[in-house]
RNA sequence: GGAGGGGUGGCAGAGUGGUUGAAUGCGGCAGUCUCGAAAACUGUUUAGCGGGUAUCCCCCGCUACGAGGGUUCGAAUCCCUCCCCCUCCGCCA
C-alpha cells in the first residue's frame, strides 16, 4: 500500500511509475475520493465537536437541576446526531473505496530498476559456474527421478490431485538434507531461524500484499484461513503492528515451510515434472532494515541465496527484473536462475525483493530511534528464497547425474545424508 | 467440546454512565544535586486522522480502553455478536 498523502503530493511521479510498470490505475478517481473524504471529515468533526460541547453542558444542567433546559439541549443534540449519521454513511463509503484503491495500487519501482515491459527486458547482472558438459544424453528429472524411485508423480495425484508429488527413499532424504543444509548455512551467516504456522489469516495475507488482489492464487479453508504461499508471509507478519528499536535492525530471519499455491492461470505451464506444483518446500529469508540500509541489505540477501548455489556447485545467473515484470509489492527484485539441463536453460530458483515500506505500511511495522527522530517510521521489508527446495532438488538431480543413471551427492550435502556420496536405484 | 472468570497506556493495576486519554505504582526520558554514578526530589512520557502554520516544531479539533454493532444528550463503564487469554472438566498427537 502506498501512503495516500504521499500519493496526493506526488501524483505525476507516481503516475509515471505506474506507467513504467504497465499498471493501470484511476488517479482521477483517487483524487476525487480523497477530496471528498477530507471534506466529509471536516464536516463530521465540526459537528462532533458541537455535540461534545453540548453534552458537557447537559451534564452541568442536570447537576444543577435545570431539567427543562437540559431537555431542550438534548433535542438539539439529537438533530446534530442525525446530521452526523447522514454524513458518516457517505464518509464510510468514501473511505472504504479509497482504501480499496490504495490496497490495489502496486509498489513504486526503485530508481535503479530498468524500465521495461516484460521478462525480455530483464537485465542479467552476473553468471556463476559452468553448465555441466555430459558425455551422454542427460535425462530430465521427470524421467530420472521416478527411475531412481525418488519422485512419484502418479501417487501424488492419487493422494491429492495433479501437481502434487510424493518423494520416496533417497528423494525424501535429499530433500531433507537440502532443507537442513540451507537452514544451517543461513543460520551461520546471521539469520535467526523460526518455525511458523503453515496457515495464515486474512489480516496476515493483507499485510504482505497477497490479499485482497491475489486470493485466487491461495488455497483456503472454510474457516477463513489460508495455506501460506511462502514463509515470507509469516516471517514478515511476525512484527505486524509492532515498533522495533533501531539498534535491533537489521533483523535477519529464516524459516523452512511447505508452500502452497493454487497456480490458477498456470495451466499448461511447466506441466512436466516438479517445477511447478501445488505444494513445495522452501527456505525463506526475510529482513527488516532501515530505509538507509535496505538496498545494501538486498544485495546481501542475494549474495546469501547465491552462496547456497555456489556451495552446491550449481551454475546460475542473476538478473534484475525490469519495471514491467516485478511483483506487486516489490520496489526492486533480483531473480536467481539455476541451470537446468532439461530446460537447456536457466530457471528461476530464487527471487529476492526489497519491498521498501510497502508491506510495512500495510502491516504497520515501524521502528524508532529516539536519538535520530521523534516518533516512529516504517521499516523496509525484504524477502527472498534461500532457496526453493524442490527446484534445488531438481537441479541437483539433473546436474549431478551420471552416465549409469546414478546421481552423485554434492559434497556439502553428504554430512546430511549419513555420508552417502551417490544415489542409485533400488538394488 | 462443556462450565466459569477475564481482556484498560511499555508493564502492573484503579476506574460500573458526565471536564477519565484515562488515578496510582514500576519502567523510560529530561532536569536539580554529584567529580561521576546511585539515591532523593522535580518535571515529562500513547497512537491515528483532519485543519492551521508549514513540514516534521508547535497549535486547534476528532477518533481510539480486544474487534464490530446497539442504547443514550453523553459509554472504558449498560446490551448484543465475534476474537483472544486464564481456570476446571472432557478429548487428543
Amino acid at each position: 500500500m502506498l501512503d495516500g498523502r504521499y500519493l496526493r503530493e506526488n501524483l505525476d511521479a507516481i503516475r509515471a511509475a505506474m506507467g513504467a510498470r504497465g499498471a493501470g490505475w484511476d488517479f482521477d478517481r483517487f483524487v476525487a475520493l480523497d477530496d471528498e473524504r477530507r471534506r466529509l471529515i471536516g464536516e463530521v468533526e465540526s459537528r462532533q465537536a458541537q455535540r461534545n460541547e453540548a453534552s458537557k453542558a447537559i451534564g452541568e444542567l442536570m447537576r444543577t437541576g435545570q431539567r427543562d433546559e437540559a431537555e431542550a439541549a438534548k433535542q438539539q443534540v439529537r438533530v446534530i446526531n442525525d446530521e452526523i449519521a447522514g454524513l458518516d454513511g457517505g464518509l464510510a463509503q468514501t473511505e472504504s473505496d479509497l482504501r480499496e484503491m490504495l490496497l490495489t495500487i502496486p509498489n513504486i519501482p526503485h530508481e535503479s530498476v530498468p524500465v521495461g515491459t516484460d521478462e525480455n527486458d530483464n537485465v542479467e547482472v552476473r553468471r556463476w559456474g559452468t553448465p555441466p558438459a555430459f558425455g551422454f544424453e542427460p535425462q530430465a528429472h521427470w524421467d530420472l527421478g521416478p527411475a531412481l524411485g525418488l519422485i512419484d508423480f502418479e501417487r501424488g495425484v492419487k493422494l491429492a490431485k495433479s501437481r502434487f508429488i510424493v518423494l520416496g527413499r533417497d528423494g525424501a532424504r535429499l530433500n531433507r538434507a537440502l532443507i537442513n543444509f540451507m537452514l544451517d548455512t543461513h543460520g551461520a551467516r546471521g539469520y535467526r531461524e523460526w518455525a511458523v504456522p503453515a496457515m495464515a489469516n486474512s489480516e496476515t495475507l493483507l499485510g504482505t500484499g497477497q490479499l485482497p488482489k491475489f486470493a485466487d492464487d491461495l488455497f483456503h479453508t472454510d474457516e477463513g484461513l489460508y495455506l501460506i504461499p511462502t514463509a515470507e508471509v509469516q516471517l514478515t507478519n511476525l512484527h505486524r503492528e509492532e515498533v522495533l528499536e533501531a539498534d535491533t535492525l537489521p533483523r535477519q530471519y529464516c524459516a523452512y515451510t511447505p508452500c502452497f499455491r493454487e497456480e490458477a492461470g498456470a495451466a499448461g505451464r511447466d506441466t512436466r515434472g516438479m517445477i511447478r506444483v501445488h505444494q513445495f518446500d522452501k527456505v525463506e529469508l526475510v529482513k527488516f532494515a532501515t530505509p538507509e540500509t535496505s538496498m545494501d541489505a538486498l544485495e546481501g540477501m542475494v549474495a546469501d541465496a547465491e552462496f547456497i548455489l555456489q556451495q552446491l556447485g550449481l551454475a546460475y545467473r542473476t538478473i534484475v527484473l525490469c519495471t514491467g515484470d516485478m511483483g506487486f509489492g516489490a520496489a526492486k527484485t533480483y531473480d536467481i536462475e539455476v541451470w537446468l539441463p532439461s530446460y537447456d536453460n536457466y530457471k528461476e530458483i530464487s527471487s529476492c525483493s526489497n519491498c521498501w515500506d510497502f508491506q510495512a505500511r500495510r502491516a504497520s511495522i515501524k521502528y524508532r530511534s529516539p536519538a535520530e527522530f521523534k516518533g516512529s517510521r516504517f521499516v523496509h521489508t525484504l524477502n527472498g528464497s534461500g532457496l526453493a527446495v524442490g527446484r534445488t532438488l531438481v537441479a541437483v538431480l539433473e546436474n549431478y547425474q551420471q552416465a549409469d543413471g546414478s546421481v552423485v551427492v554434492p559434497e556439502v550435502l553428504r554430512p546430511y545424508m549419513g555420508g552417502q556420496d551417490v544415489i542409485k536405484g533400488e538394488a
